[in-house]
DNA sequence: TCCGAATGGTCTGTTTCGGACGGTGTGAGT
DNA sequence: ACTCACACCGTCCGAAACAGACCATTCGGA
């Protein structure tokens, strides 16, 4: 039942997509992430498929097993899950993330700035477009968590764009 | 010599560092991180120490180590290491890196977003403070990769301070 | 001289991650 | 009805990342 590895953000992702589905199979986890959070957050397959197990051990997740076939295992939360969910969202976090990108850590090492500029800009562009899309999709109203998420996208896409563009016309960004 | 494994973003750090210092030990390395690179990009200590031996191992580095003392291991570019990295200098990547910031996933699965952005916005704001000041010292002249990659920081901070303060006050971001 | 801090290095147990691989269901064409 | 191709679904492996505890050396100052 419940010994207390730690839970990592990982673990909250499974939780939480868990609970919104009320139960759900690896592949659903899977399919829910290329549906949405995959827009900014990749869980690689195999974890989506690890992690539900150690959390079922933990006592996190109930855990029902299909007897034929392809003997799929359905996950939903324990009392102790939810329990668990609940106070990981009620506490907001002041850890941010790190930049980490491919593109800056070349130009800071001395790659030649235009060719790398374009070669940037050429797929932020396009992940802009694809960003704008959707935002158009959520209107005036209010944005929902999702939609703020996709929102932060949006701005760091534009600025994004915005700085290797500077780049690429070699002037001060 | 033998050349087996794939070289990691990691490893283009390390043989960059090295290339800069001419000749280093690894606590070489995690100064010099600590200088610069890590602004936006942390390396653990631990890779700092483990990432030099393996690409010795692989022939990308040459090994001198002292006897005495502290034992330290002196690393330095072999001409495949060399080569290796001009290679990766000069292919422009189309990476990028994704968002993947934790006040952004509570957001999304539907933390409240008033506490998440103060939460957010008191270390956002200070992290912009500090790199303000680092822009400051470049001053108005044309920046190295190194200054363009603090000012590509810069800009990002001023886009999540912009959105925190959005969200903060209600509105759409 | 001795103590403690700063410096420098190693080890261990987990977790992450990509990718290869192997089964299972199904429906389009015969 | 058959079967073959392809999508669906799950498992496994090894390499690397990572946290962080722990050990050893050097040095400065009371």
């Amino acid at each position: 039942m419940s010994s207390k590895p730690r839970l990592s953000t990982t673990s909250y992702i499974v939780l939480s997509l868990i609970d919104a589905a009320g139960e759900a199979t690896p592949y659903d986890l899977k399919r829910a992430v290329s549906l949405g959070l995959g827009h900014f957050w990749s869980v690689p397959h195999a974890q989506v498929y690890a992690e539900p197990e150690r959390l079922a051990e933990a006592g996190y997740l109930g855990e029902r097993r299909e007897q034929g076939g392809r003997r799929r295992r359905h996950y939903k939360l324990t009392a102790q899950g939810e329990k668990a969910l609940r106070a990981w969202l009620a506490e907001p976090t002041d850890e941010m993330a790190e930049l980490r990108d491919p593109g800056i850590l070349k130009l800071f090492f001395g790659s030649d700035p235009r060719p790398l500029a374009s070669a940037q800009l050429s797929v932020h562009r396009q992940r802009l477009g694809k960003l704008e899309e959707l935002a158009q999709r959520i209107g005036e109203k209010t944005p929902s968590g999702a939609e703020l998420a996709i929102l932060a996208g949006l701005g760091h896409e534009r600025e994004w764009v915005r700085f290797w563009e500077r780049v690429e016309q070699g002037k001060r960004p």
